[in-house]
DNA sequence: TCAATCTTGACTATTTTACTCAGGATTAAG
DNA sequence: CTTAATCCTGAGTAAAATAGTCAAGATTGA
């Protein structure tokens, strides 16, 4: 199971990238990523190549050049930004084959099994398009200066059911 | 966010304290959970002192001493028994602060927040009395010489509205 | 032309993981 | 009382992963 830094970087310029793409017709470079999310450039080099091999971004080069969304905001979802840049968010170290204990099945197998599939299917029903949405995210892209401020109407992430302390 | 094998180590042997608790009336020691469940002595050490110092299992020193489980089998859930090895089951590098981007919120902070709790509170209802019912950890135990075969009922997680496919 | 940008790949410091090792404390059994 | 089995503690360590940096090149708008 690997929930890092690193996945939370991309979901954070993706949703950089998402904001100012809304904002602007050109293309987003890194540079203007990175001074605003405070990620180092050459770091996010490294994360916008495989989010672009994994078909997420499109990259325009040259000079004025940088990214785009290569999907409708609605078509992205967490779960294939995280899994772009991480090579997994397997819980299981046997990759579901099964092997786990010197060849044979180990005993809490079924558990990492259920909750990989779990976080997984949570994280590919969130998309870029409800981050967008969140109240959350419109006030820190305001005081980032990324959008002018707008009327919202308040939205939260649908986990009143999983969270109701 | 931190789910590694070391939270997965100590749910499977605390689920062969179990299993064995169930079979025996002496207290269950390392060495024997070393064996069958393939985990160093010393490595187990290391956790069931996290273990014990979180008030999940007593021990006996001493020869013929040993572990037990501090409390009944569905009032120990796997939340609790990875939280006690690992330091964080935390999705948050700012721990709920909101402090990520140099003393602000970043732009994702909702989302890492949501996703911590939905994990947590996955977690937390699971029990192990549940896995111990599940018909795969019967049919490894047995395997392992942990228990005699015995008729169950197939009992699954409940995961079925995560996991559709 | 040239400066901005993407592209690639190698390199590195730090942290975490997954252990091992050594020695001491405790106590049931002989 | 002795001994062996066990828990208990803390330090040490090799390998892997993380979170980057660095250097050099390719592309292209201005």
């Amino acid at each position: 199971m690997r929930l890092t830094t690193r996945g939370r970087y991309a979901v954070t310029a993706l949703l950089d990238l998402a904001l100012q793409n809304s904002q602007q017709e050109s293309a987003v470079s890194l540079s203007d990523i990175a001074k605003r999310q405070s990620i180092s450039i050459s770091y996010l080099e490294q994360l916008f190549s495989k989010l672009r091999k994994r078909g997420l971004v499109t990259s325009i080069r040259g000079a004025s050049g940088g990214y785009y969304l290569a999907k409708p905001l609605d078509e992205i979802d967490v779960m294939s930004i995280i899994s772009a840049v991480d090579e997994s968010v397997n819980a299981m170290q046997c990759e579901g084959r099964g092997d786990c204990q010197g060849g044979a099945m180990c005993l809490t197998h079924d558990l990492w099994c259920a909750l990989s599939n779990h976080i997984e299917h949570y994280l590919k029903n969130i998309t870029l398009a409800q981050l967008l949405d969140l109240e959350s995210v419109q006030s820190v892209s305001e005081r980032q200066h990324l959008i002018a401020g707008k009327d919202i109407t308040s939205i939260t992430l649908s986990t009143s059911e999983v969270n109701p302390a």
